[in-house]
This record gives structure tokens, sequence and C-alpha cells, in this order.
DNA sequence: AAGTCAATAACCCTTTCGGGTAATTTTTTA
DNA sequence: TAAAAAATTACCCGAAAGGGTTATTGACTT
């Protein structure tokens, strides 16, 4: 289509922003927004699948929320970048809508100048955030790999032993891998349990690894 | 200690570079810099546990690199935050840096106005990153939690056994919280297994979901 | 109306898992 | 050097998991 604007398509149940975007892009060079939708139904109904470059998504919508219309979109929108815009800051939020598919993550009190400038940014292959958001972000990453503390009363071995234990393995298999007996297997994993306070290989796997 | 000001610290091998930080930081309002080293033992010997509000750590030195420096540092340097300053953007140093605990990741040829900038965001609690860079940050959280696509062989039943399975659930457990009798339970995890292709448990839970 | 799929349930059978206990050897630490 | 911790192996035992098979029911499809 057009190659020197981007199109921009708005979900947002708030009339005033709702026009308000529509005009601040339409006045804007380089920028054009056709489709603005008021809920998540009317953007599943009529979205065009192609041609759309930008959606810029409210996440509190009636009915549906703007994650799930997000979600339900996105398969028939592969080239189609989706920014979130809202008024929500937690971690929840942000997080379920990074991780479902949203690129950018922006909240509603951002100027005019800077989400003409996210949206730029999303469309050139970036992914908008302020600083404080990016803050979370990193965080919840940091939280995620992290093994628990619980973690540190294993010794080496039965460290090693619950690694093997995580892919899957067979008593005897970690037996042959470790040139130990199945019955030491069996004591090593014993002593695990014992110090994780479990009684099954998922209790103590959940516990050591995961959050 | 100065409480107007932002103390900073650089690991930095090549000295040049180093020197450079030094002055632009030192030159500049708000910030100083007393401590530098080239590398990361000498960073370890020196170091000063307190007074230190930023990092400003290269990843590639000799020796141990600056990711193994941090997590070093990091438990006796709680209050200190650590940004690094590297010209690797591949998605492999990025994950590892922030998942080790960096909280911001700028690239070398970033001008000298916004080092200042992302230094004094960083302390002030943001994560500063080029668009860029949280894309690819973006990008790994969304591959990260997302369910295989084995996981779409599975009718709703299955899904929710599976669940349960990944909870540590025992069989009879799963058909008191389900109604249904545990031969039920077994024949549904059956039906899974096979269609997973899995002989176990944990072989389900690590195709279905994980990478 | 016939056929398929999903959910339900039961039976037989073997392997694996996990608890309890005891004992020896090696390594580490006090 | 003595004591403590970790690693090793073995045996008994019951519970749980998992393979294979068969069968009934209801829902959906053709």
């Amino acid at each position: 289509m057009n190659e020197d604007k981007i199109i921009v398509s708005i979900v947002e149940d708030t009339d005033d922003i709702r026009e308000a975007l529509r005009v601040l892009i339409n006045g804007s060079t380089g920028f054009e927004c056709v489709h603005v939708f008021a809920d998540a139904e009317e953007a599943l109904d009529n979205m065009p699948a192609n041609d759309i470059n930008v959606v810029l998504m409210d996440i509190n919508l009636p009915g549906m929320d703007g994650i799930g219309c997000m979600k339900t979109l996105k398969p028939s929108m592969p080239d189609t970048q989706f920014m979130m815009c809202t008024v929500y800051d937690d971690d929840d939020h942000i997080f379920n809508a990074l991780q479902s598919g949203a690129s950018g993550y922006i909240l509603k009190r951002t100027s005019p100048a800077q989400i003409l400038e996210a949206i730029r940014d999303l469309h050139e292959g970036g992914s908008p955030m302020s600083s404080e958001i990016a803050r979370r972000v990193v965080y919840s990453m940091q939280q995620n790999n992290k093994p628990s503390e619980a973690i540190e009363l294993l010794t080496d071995r039965e460290t090693q032993i619950l690694d093997f234990l995580a892919k899957g393995y067979l008593y005897k298999e970690i037996a042959v891998e470790l040139f130990i007996s199945k019955e030491t297997v069996k004591k090593h994993i014993h002593n695990i349990y014992e110090k994780l306070h479990v009684q099954t290989r998922t209790e103590a796997l959940n516990k050591a690894y995961h959050v």
C-alpha cells in the first residue's frame, strides 16, 4: 500500500481518547489511521488482515480484553506489530501482554510526540517501552531463571542427579551415566527429597527450579 | 556519602575507552568516578563494597569476563546497579547479562550524552537499553513461556490433566479432583504420552511446556 | 444411519519409584 | 588425628506408574 506512511489501527473504548489518537496520527506526516474500533469484538469482525503496520491496543476493554483480542488477531496478522497503550503499569499486565505477543508497551500518560515516536520505533523493529517498564521486564526475567534457594542445600552430586531427573532419566539410566549403582542413585534422590521436603520427582523439580 | 552525585565505577580493559569514560563522567555535573579497573580480578580485589551507585561493566575482559565479575561482586553490593557497556548485541550476551543481574545494557557506540543519561536513568530505578535491545528481550520472553505446538494435539481434558501432572499430583489425586476414576486418569495420561511420543511424566512436561 | 472421536471405566501385568534400614568407603573438616 | 559429611551399595517392601486390551456412553460428523 502506501509505503511512505505507517498505517495504524486503534482499539480503544473511550471515545475521547480514541478520537484524540486518530486525530494525532492523521495529523502527523508519515502516519495514517483509517480503522478505529471501540471494542475487541468490533476489531475482530472488521480488522483488515493486511495493510496494517501497527495496532494500538488498549488493555481495558468491555467484554474481551485487549490482550485476548491481540492473541486472536495476531495469527492472521503476522506482519503487524502490536503496541499496548494502557493505564496499567503492574507486572502482571506488562508481562502478560508482552508474553502474549505485544512488542511495545506504553502508558496512556505518554506525550503525543512520544506516542508517535514509539509507533515509528515499533514499526522499525524496536520495542518501545519506558525505562521503568523495561526494569519490570528485566526484573521478572531475573526472577525466572534463578534456581530457588532450596538448591543450596544440595551437594554437588545431588544437584547433578537432580539435573538428570529434570531431563526425565530413569534411575538406572542415571546410574549408567554416572557409573554408579541404581541403589546409589536412589539413595541420593531419597536424600534430595528429604532436604526439599517432597515425595516425588515432579515436586522436587518444581521446588528446585522455577519460582 | 555525597548525595548530589552519582558515584560510578568502571571496569574496562581498553585504556582509551576507560579513560574517556572517566573523563566524561568526572567532567559532568552530578557524576563522579573515583574507581576504575582494567580487568575483573583487579575489580574483585579493589572494588569498595559500599558507596558505589553504578558500575559500568565491559563484558569482554581478559581472564574472567564482565558477567562473571558482576555475578561475583553483586552479592556484596546489594545497592549497586550494574550496567553492561559492550560491543556485543547478540541475544546470548544480552540475555545472559540481564539474567545474571545487570539492570541496564548499552552498546559502546552509544553517545556520551546518552551514556550519562543512561547512568542517571539506571540510578533512578530504570533499565536503560536501546529499543532494539528491548526487542530482543521481549522476543526471548515470548519464546520462553509459549507452550510447544505439541500441546495442540491434546484435547481439553488431556490438557487439564497435564496441568495436574505438572503440579506433581498422583493419579488418584487427579481422579478425586475431577470426580472420575483413577483408571480413567490413567487412560488419559496414556493417550497424552502416545500423542507426545513419550513414556514418562517428566518427558511429557518437558515436551509440552518449555521450548 | 454409520462412523469417528472423546470421555469414561475396568482388568492384567511388569517396571519403576520411593520409604526404611544398615553398612562401607572416601573426603572434608574441625 | 578424630569426627563429621558425603558417596557408595545392598536388601526388604508396598505404592505408583505405565503398557496393553476391551468396552460403554454420548457428541459430533458425514
